[in-house]
DNA sequence: CGCCACGTTGAGAAGCCTCAATGCAGGTGG
DNA sequence: CCACCTGCATTGAGGCTTCTCAACGTGGCG
């Protein structure tokens, strides 16, 4: 493994990188790492930060090193939809389109490695591996918007706070390979009600609910414990 | 132009596909249609026949030709959530996967070509150009499930119904370019009901209440004509 | 003709939303 | 140090939308 033994060819930002594994640059060679890396920078935003804006061009990409995005799509009246969730490893951005039509925003701390959106389609067309890669992603996230499109179209208010719970449970800590029982929300709760279709005040009963069926635990109002993971199921419909 | 003087190398059974424009077989070059085609059988089935079950492996892919199929997905209670529609000339299949997680069934009479999975995997591996076809595909297949996650999230009954015709006016029929004002709905009021999360009878009362506003005209049943597009577009929230 | 599937219409119930009051914690300035 | 403000969360009351259940129409077909 020439690779690993000559280190050095790895550049260093890209050294105890989680995307290097699970993401984009896993199927990367090291003279390929070696090219994208150089134009790589880190970058820590805070929670609220716009990444992308649905329409507006944007000429970088961006690996998620932490921490959670959320995709909004907005409505012309105001109101406001989360379609998607991204967690470290994923990447950020649209291949092959000018502009996304959906807003990228930081949901917590985020943490990320971005690089030229030149660097990444030039890639694209010269690595058919890479681009397989790209395709993978785009296939799961596909497979995750009809897993949400599933769960606003059918289910009742508790059934999708459970689901809820549980998606954020299997994704938020990127080093916990199963189910985390612990869930620290970056979210208030009208970042929830928006993903889920609901009102604040929807989700703040359905919470309560859950808390005096004693399903979860909760302590200043962010951090949530998840005390039957049977119940949630059931309460989800599973 | 060799390949259209020489129109020999074109399959027989390519010739006047649709696929071949703007479906995924486009960047294929005569030899690789060659190839593809010679496997290649069309198939014709009536409405309600399963395509793919959730869950089952299938061996074949399919490019549509003409009708319209629908994905969905089953939740454990034995509730359904239509969570896309295809249209032609979109293909049919989950790449890179044994088996899909949604179902797909012909909501209309669907005409398929259709060809043995390893063919397509094979063809994706040798050419870039078409791998990168199909990934083209995806993103837009999740452009579209987000839009739709938009309108289960946010929208109201008479939103969803409105959205919902839109759609249908602009992917029906293959040989209109822009809006169709002629829709004949290939479904029943219970399959509208399940791809918009409503019920049979919500779907009725809010297309009587379209009626009423002299939006659109019904007759028989399942020929709605558009009147006034624009008073649609309001009613959709647009 | 009568059956059957699909569609329409109505009345009442349920779930969620809206509006409004209150609670609670963290930060700021007097 | 405390009073106040502000943002987030909770709780309650009432209303609206949609669902549920049920009756009735309608068109196709044996």
């Amino acid at each position: 493994m020439r690779k690993d033994i000559h280190s050095s060819a790895i550049p260093v930002i890209c050294r105890e990188c989680e995307a290097r594994h699970g993401g984009i640059c896993s199927v990367l060679e090291p003279d390929e790492l070696l090219r994208l890396g150089r134009q790589a920078r880190r970058r820590e935003v805070p929670a609220g930060t716009e990444l992308i804006s649905a329409g507006v061009p944007v000429d970088t990409f961006a690996n998620i090193l932490s921490g959670v995005v959320k995709l909004t799509k907005l409505l012309p009246d105001g109101r406001q939809q989360i379609v998607g969730l991204k967690f470290a490893p994923d990447f950020l951005g649209r291949p092959f389109a000018e502009a996304s039509n959906v807003s990228a925003v930081a949901a917590s701390t985020v943490r990320l490695c971005v690089f030229p959106r030149s660097d990444l389609e030039d890639m694209a067309q010269r690595s058919h591996a890479f681009e397989h890669r790209l395709h993978t992603q785009s296939l799961r996230e596909l497979d995750d918007a009809r897993e949400w499109l599933m769960i606003l179209g059918q289910k009742s208010a508790s059934q999708k706070l459970a689901s809820f719970l549980l998606l954020l449970g299997t994704h938020i800590d990127p080093r916990v390979a199963g189910f985390s029982n612990v869930i620290d929300l970056p979210w208030t709760r009208s970042d929830i009600a928006e993903f889920l279709g609901l009102t604040m005040e929807t989700v703040s009963r359905q919470l309560a609910h859950l808390r005096n069926a004693e399903v979860i635990s909760i302590e200043k109002n962010r951090h949530v414990t998840v005390l039957d993971q049977a119940a949630l199921r059931a309460e989800a419909g599973l």
